[in-house]
DNA sequence: GTCTATACCCTGATAGAC
DNA sequence: GTCTATCAGGGTATAGAC
């Protein structure tokens, strides 16, 4: 287990997640990353022919770490496979208190802002989802018996994502983390009532 | 019933919903707008002090555009108030058809565009957020007694915007219909299991 | 690979005649 | 109220020495 330094190119990239996340891609100027990275524009471009390519380095370093990043600290104790899903929310719901309900999930609202997305871009944004909601698939279907047979569980992930994005876009726009848990105990109520019909 | 021809701020107005919906507010220049409205630089500054007092009008303009232009024609022969829910989903789903799902909902598009929003901004994002779930909401009153009493109904209405926004972005993000489709059937799941605890 | 300096363009906004 | 011309600033990206 070695520990280098991070080079320049890892730091670039972290200080464009930062700020793509705080600002918004259009918003961050090549200069307010440069500025965060402690680097001189000849080694971005030396890394990066554009600014574009960085935001696909981006968006690919955030599709990879949401195992590490965000689901293990999400799962840490969490053993139920269902508990999972709303400990993932949880998760989200820790961000909007923490930043005063400012918080938006970055790839939601890159997937948003970027309006005719260049097909690379709109393919990493489409990753990043299908990760998370392939994470969720997942354990859904660890608990496939308390579910009716016929229970679309994949659809059932994507519609947990919908509600998370929604939700967190309400919470933030209203800067009320109570929408946010209303949204939440509705799906909650939905995933009882589905699993209410194969009950023993 | 008298017709005029539009002035210049309605047109500078309409130009700037049109671009901002299709572009952004950031991607969006005035010269854009200028263009669009048929309009110069000096009349446009002459009515609106800066972009983002446009941006207000403009949202402005979406509020109170919700009923006439959005629910009217959405739910034009349809009568009972749960099916006026899906029938306005189903309004989106025909944008999305319609824009080989390039189309999002210009209100939860600035919604994430804007990470900082003057409060001014942010108070008209709410207001187009409100009208939309409180129309919901009404229809869901009027259909009360299909629902448990002890129903949140400001709550499920909520619940169905968040599942529109998100589902409208996932559609969009992977240019597939089917996407927005599931997420309304789990939607429709929902409604039908609350509403069969009250069922005669 | 990294530095500084800079080219070149487009932005929002203004000035002042009409 | 509307026109044209333009300002000042910041944007991405590049050039070329080291």
């Amino acid at each position: 287990m070695t520990v280098v330094p991070p080079g320049p190119r890892t730091r670039i990239v972290a200080a464009a997640m930062e700020l793509f996340a705080d600002k918004g891609f259009g918003s961050t100027s090549i200069a307010d990353i440069l500025g965060r990275a402690g680097v001189n524009s000849g080694s971005l471009y030396h890394v990066f022919p554009g600014k574009q390519d960085l935001l696909v380095a981006v968006l690919e370093a955030y599709r990879d770490g949401i195992g590490p990043m965000l689901l293990a600290p999400a799962w840490n104790g969490v053993d139920d496979p269902v508990e999972r899903v709303f400990a993932l929310l949880g998760r989200y719901r820790e961000l909007l208190v923490a930043s005063d309900c400012r918080y938006g999930c970055p790839i939601g609202s890159l997937a948003l802002e970027l309006h005719e997305p260049d097909p690379v871009v709109r393919e990493r944004l489409a990753e990043n989802f299908a990760a998370w909601s392939d994470a969720i698939r997942n354990c859904l279907e660890t608990a496939h018996d308390r579910f009716p047979a016929d229970t679309d569980l994949a659809a059932l992930a994507e519609f947990a994502l919908m509600v998370m994005e929604g939700a967190v876009m309400q919470a933030r726009t209203f800067r009320d983390v109570a929408r946010f848990d209303r949204g939440v105990a509705q799906l909650r109520r939905h995933f009882d009532s589905l699993m209410q019909e194969t009950a023993p």
